[in-house]
This record gives C-alpha cells, sequence and structure tokens, in this order.
RNA sequence: UGGGCUGUAGCCAAGCGGUAAGGCACCAGACUUUGACUCUGGCAUUCGUUGGUUCGAACCCAGCCAGCCCAACCA
C-alpha cells in the first residue's frame, strides 16, 4: 500500500465531511476522480487523486475513476489508456469502479427534455456570436434570446431534430432558462446541449449532440451516489449552476460541489494545453519526458508514487492560492530514497589514476557496503587495481580554499580502499589533466593512519579494467522562471525555457553491478544522486534527484 | 468597473476568543570512509491594512488594499 491514509492531516474539506456525518447529511462518503482524457495525467491530478481517494479510504467510503468525456473533439483513447495506467501506478484503486460520463448520455437527453417540458430550458437558434452579444458583459446583465419563449412543443420538436441530425453544427443549442440578469456568467441561460458530429471514442456516431461540462457533471455524480464532489477553485462560480442543475432535474440524491486550490510548483507549467504543446513543438521528448510533470514524466524520472503523494500530503489542503517549491518534492523523494536506495559507484567523468606503487598483475577486492546506514543491504565486492577511474571533479591543480579532494601533493580517502596521494600530473594538449601518477598508503586498507594524520576527503573510484559504460542525462527545470503559472495567458512562454534543461554526459563509467539494473528500481550513485535505468534507451541512466552537497566553491 | 474566492515568515501551512504548531529553505555548530544522511541551536512580540467590539482578537464587526477566477456551443 503506497498510500498511508493514518498519516493524512485532516484539512477543511474533511472538517465538512465530519459535519455532514455528524448531521446526518451523508451516510456513506463517496467520491470520485473526473479527468477528461485529452492528455496525460500530471502531478496536479496527483494532487486531486490524493485528495479523493484518501477521503474514501478515511471514511470507509468508495471511490471512482470517472473519464469526463462529454466533447468527443478533444478526447482519444490513448489518454483513457494512460489515465488508468497512472492511476493504477499510483495505487489508487478506484473502489467504487470505473466509469465514463458518455455512459450516461442517455439519461442527460431525458433529463434535458424534462428540463424543456418544465419550462426551463429551450432551444436557441443565436449564432455564438450573437449569444456571446446577447449574454452582456462582467458589469452589465445580459439580454434575453428572442428564442426563449418557444412553447414546450416546440422546444421538444426541435430539440429532437438536434438530436436526429436536422441542424449543422453552431446552428442551435439547447439552453438552460435561468437568468440573464445574473452576476454570475454561468447563469445567464448557460448552454446544455451543443451539435457536434463527431465520433466519440465510446459512442461512435450514435450522438451529434453532447451535453456540456456544467449539465453533464452534476448528472454523472448523482447517477452514481457522489456524496462530495470536489474539483479545483476555478469552478467555484459554477455551483451555483451545479446545484441548479441537481435541483431541476429531480433527483433523490443531491451530491454537493466543494472547491480545493489546485496544485502549481515553481519552474512548472501545469496546463494540460501547454504541456500538450510542449510535447508537441518538440522541446521535449514525449509526454514521459522526465522533465515534464506528468506522471510518466515522473516515474521515467525515477520518482516513485510515495514520494509524490507523501509531497501532496505535506503541501496540505487549502483554498489559497499557491506555489509548491519543487525544491520541496525533491525533498520529499531523496527523504525516502535515502532510505531504500542501494549505494553503487559511477564516475561521471572519468579520469585515470594510475597507482605507481601498486602491483600491475594484482587484483584484490573490497566489501562495500550498499547502504551504510542499513547494514541488512549487505555489501557487494569491488575490485581494486593499479589503474583506476575518478571523478575529474575530485582533482584539482589549483584548488579553491575548502577544497577537500585530491590536490597535487595531497591525500584523500579512496570510498572503501586504501589512502591515495597524488604525485605527478600529466595533461594533454589542452592542458587539462589527462592521468595522475599516485600512490596508496598500503598500510590504510580500511584503517585509518597509524601516524595519526588526518585525510579529509573521501571520494569514489572505479577499477578501470572492470566498469560499464552508460550514458548519463541529467534533468534540469524547464524554465527558468519561478512562477510560470502566472503568465498562462502569454503564448509565449517560450522565452522562459532553458536551454540547459538536459545535460547529457557520455562516456560515464559505473559498476559492473549494474549490468543488472532494472528500470523503476532506484539507486545512488555514491556522492553523486540518485539515479534510474531509462525505460526507453538501453545504457541510459536518468538522473532523479541529486544529492545535496554544503560545498559552495568560490 | 459587477460577482465569487483568498490574504499567517522567503515557500507551504496549523490555528476556530485565552496570548503564533509543524515542514521546506536559510544561518551557525557537531558528527561523518558519501561535502550525503543524522544531530544541536537560530529563524513572525505578530497574522494584508485601518478602525471598532472585548478583561483579552490572527480568530468577531466595519471600511480599505492586494491577488486569483468568471463574458467557450472547453473542462
Amino acid at each position: 500500500m503506497v498510500l498511508k491514509v493514518e498519516d493524512v492531516a485532516s484539512n477543511f474539506i474533511h472538517d465538512i465531511i465530519d459535519k455532514d456525518l455528524q448531521e446526518g447529511l451523508a451516510e456513506e462518503i463517496h467520491t470520485r476522480f473526473p479527468p477528461e482524457p485529452n492528455g496525460y495525467l500530471h502531478i496536479g491530478s496527483a494532487k486531486a487523486i490524493w485528495i479523493n481517494y484518501t477521503i474514501a479510504k478515511k471514511y470507509g467510503g468508495k471511490f471512482n475513476l470517472r473519464y469526463d468525456d462529454t466533447n468527443p473533439v478533444k478526447e482519444e483513447e490513448e489518454y483513457v489508456i494512460s489515465i488508468e495506467e497512472d492511476l493504477m501506478w499510483l495505487g489508487a484503486i478506484p473502489s467504487g469502479g470505473i466509469f465514463y460520463g458518455s455512459d450516461y448520455f442517455d439519461q442527460c437527453y431525458e433529463y434535458a427534455k424534462k428540463l424543456i417540458i418544465d419550462g426551463k430550458a429551450y432551444v436557441c437558434d443565436l449564432s455564438q456570436e450573437q449569444m456571446s452579444e446577447y449574454r452582456g458583459t462582467l458589469t452589465e446583465g445580459g439580454k434575453e434570446s428572442p428564442y426563449r419563449n418557444r412553447s414546450v412543443r416546440e422546444n421538444l420538436e426541435l430539440f429532437e431534430k438536434m438530436k436526429a441530425g436536422a441542424f449543422a453544427e453552431g446552428e442551435c443549442t439547447l439552453r438552460a432558462k435561468i437568468d440573464m440578469s445574473s452576476s454570475n456568467m454561468n447563469m445567464r441561460d448557460p448552454v446544455l446541449y451543443r451539435i457536434i458530429y463527431a465520433s466519440h471514442h465510446r459512442q461512435g456516431d450514435k450522438w451529434c449532440i453532447y451535453p456540456m461540462y456544467d449539465f453533464a457533471h452534476p448528472i454523472q455524480d448523482a447517477q452514481e451516489g457522489i456524496t462530495h464532489s470536489l474539483c479545483s477553485i476555478e469552478f467555484e462560480n459554477h455551483r451555483p449552476l451545479y446545484d441548479w442543475v441537481i435541483d431541476n432535474i429531480g433527483v433523490s440524491h443531491k451530491p454537493h460541489q466543494y472547491e480545493f486550490a489546485r496544485l502549481n510548483m515553481t519552474y512548472t507549467v501545469m496546463s494540460k494545453r501547454y504541456l500538450r504543446k510542449l510535447v508537441e513543438t518538440n522541446v521535449v521528448d514525449g509526454w514521459d519526458d522526465p522533465r515534464m510533470p506528468t506522471l510518466c514524466g515522473l516515474r521515467r524520472k525515477g520518482y516513485t508514487p510515495s514520494a509524490i503523494f507523501e509531497f501532496i500530503s505535506k503541501s496540505g489542503v487549502s483554498k489559497t492560492f499557491s506555489i509548491a517549491d519543487v525544491k520541496f518534492l525533491e525533498h520529499c523523494l531523496c527523504t525516502e530514497l535515502n532510505e531504500t536506495a542501494q549505494r553503487r559507484i559511477a564516475v561521471t567523468q572519468p579520469l585515470s589514476v594510475i597507482i605507481t606503487n601498486y602491483p600491475s598483475n594484482e587484483i584484490e577486492y573490497f566489501d562495500i557496503s550498499n547502504n551504510p546506514q542499513k547494514p541488512e543491504q549487505g555489501k557487494r565486492s569491488l575490485p581494486f587495481t593499479n589503474e583506476l577511474y575518478i571523478e575529474q571533479s575530485d582533482f584539482l591543480v589549483e584548488p579553491a580554499p575548502g577544497f577537500k579532494r585530491l590536490v597535487l601533493g595531497g591525500e584523500v580517502r579512496l570510498m572503501g580502499a586504501y589512502i591515495l596521494k597524488c604525485n605527478e600530473v600529466e595533461y594533454d594538449e589542452k592542458g587539462n589533466a589527462a592521468k595522475l601518477l599516485c600512490t596508496v598508503d598500503l598500510e590504510t586498507k580500511n584503517n585509518k593512519p597509524a601516524d595519526g594524520r588526518k585525510v579529509r576527503g573521501t571520494i569514489h573510484w572505479l577499477s578501470a579494467g572492470h566498469t560499464l559504460d552508460a550514458q548519463f542525462r541529467i534533468y534540469n527545470q524547464l524554465f527558468n522562471k519561478e512562477n510560470v503559472s502566472s503568465l498562462l495567458e502569454d503564448d509565449n512562454f517560450e522565452e522562459f525555457l532553458d536551454p540547459d534543461s538536459l545535460e547529457v554526459y557520455d562516456n560515464c563509467k559505473m559498476e559492473l553491478a549494474l549490468e543488472h539494473a532494472k528500470t523503476g528500481e532506484n539507486i545512488q550513485f555514491v556522492r553523486q544522486g540518485y539515479y534510474v535505468k531509462d525505460s526507453k534507451h538501453d545504457g541510459v541512466f536518468n538522473r532523479t534527484a541529486p544529492l545535496k552537497s554544503s560545498y559552495r566553491p568560490k
């Protein structure tokens, strides 16, 4: 079980439910996650999933997955499949079942007819432009449609014809008769049904009229016995319409809508529309690019469901607009992986070391802990020879103040092995250190020096003859602007794209044990970060997160 | 400019009339064969603001200010 419901802190929605339970307004709690299959799920979706799932779990109720598929031109089967995959990966099993909003099209249609009969809905012939004019503005009420007072009989006939395909797209709509002077734009005779000649991914060509979200959603909730219909805050203005539909279609079970603030993260775009654009313009490698905030992207990057939920849980649920720090997500991940990830050694940018006082034909093995804090995770043996690789960044000819690693004439601990001293440097034609000639203090094999001298640095190493080649991919934020969610209206968020969001290192060396690395298995490359084997390309390892470092070179 | 919602530290966020939880970040130290982890200490005399009510206000009232959402036949 990935979700630890016991640990879930209460929030304002829990308070509402407690009260409803106490006052007998609800008996069994029933929630739902209603994604539109028009894109891949992202970490913001995970927040909605988490809220709904944990509520059902906490109150012993049920949790539905329901595809909100009322607009055939935007929705695709591919997304339906991915949504279920992601939900299963998260471990948020829909205990109440999996449903499709489109399965209620017949009921929606019947309810629409009931509204017409009750004189609460009418067929309107206004064009889109006209309707917009008639709607009025934020500060002025609208005008009533000239078609508002058609007879029930005429409306019924017209609606029937709409359904039968007698009209072209846009020729007419079915509208609720509410209040054109309402200060809430949503109540100014909202459209209930529109004509769309498009095949539906489940209904095929059965329909050419499709219900709008505002009409379909409360019906779906009522059908499924949802008690608390939770959505994000931009739907707050829609609640009066939600209630209007519930009150006027005549259902005994009356679900209620509550709103919470959606998840925003620093340096991250969350809108599906923009994520799709990133995919379509090839800024990223697909929906599952590890830089994407999509669940499949996070998965490919090495994130775990538990870390994602930990982050969401600890971030809290409120109605306040907020932007969570991606660093906090990373912190939740690292806290978990520090416990679970086995340690391995890899050298990202190799620098050759020849140990001049170690026999060239000798090989010995050092047992290295798989996790020093978790001895139960065991050890593995690493071969040691006179030719090693160390990290280029672990050697400096002209060390900055505070540099604790290897310098010419200095000593450093080879992790789990000897103390190494650098005696001579060979340079390449560009003047960079290419090879170090070193000696090893054979007395310090896993021991402190007998003379008590202090060697402060510890570096990782690999025997040059015993490595695997790999490519490391290091992912940084896609955007270099902290608050990208605020400029969603500009179409040109491209100018904030960080050109260095992907760093590729070829020629990386890893210890032999990585031959058996599995996709999804988190490992820590010691002193560097957490990595996973890429699920798409062989020999590629993705950095999930770097290790923190208090070293600040001047 | 109409309506709705929101304002507690750099970032999240508890708090629900009795005197500002917690986490992240940050700073200072300890420990360290991962500059990781861990540990210790520091970090809001004040809750957007101004008044009012009260023995007592972040909590109640009024005004003001700021931010977000709404004028798709999208969700």
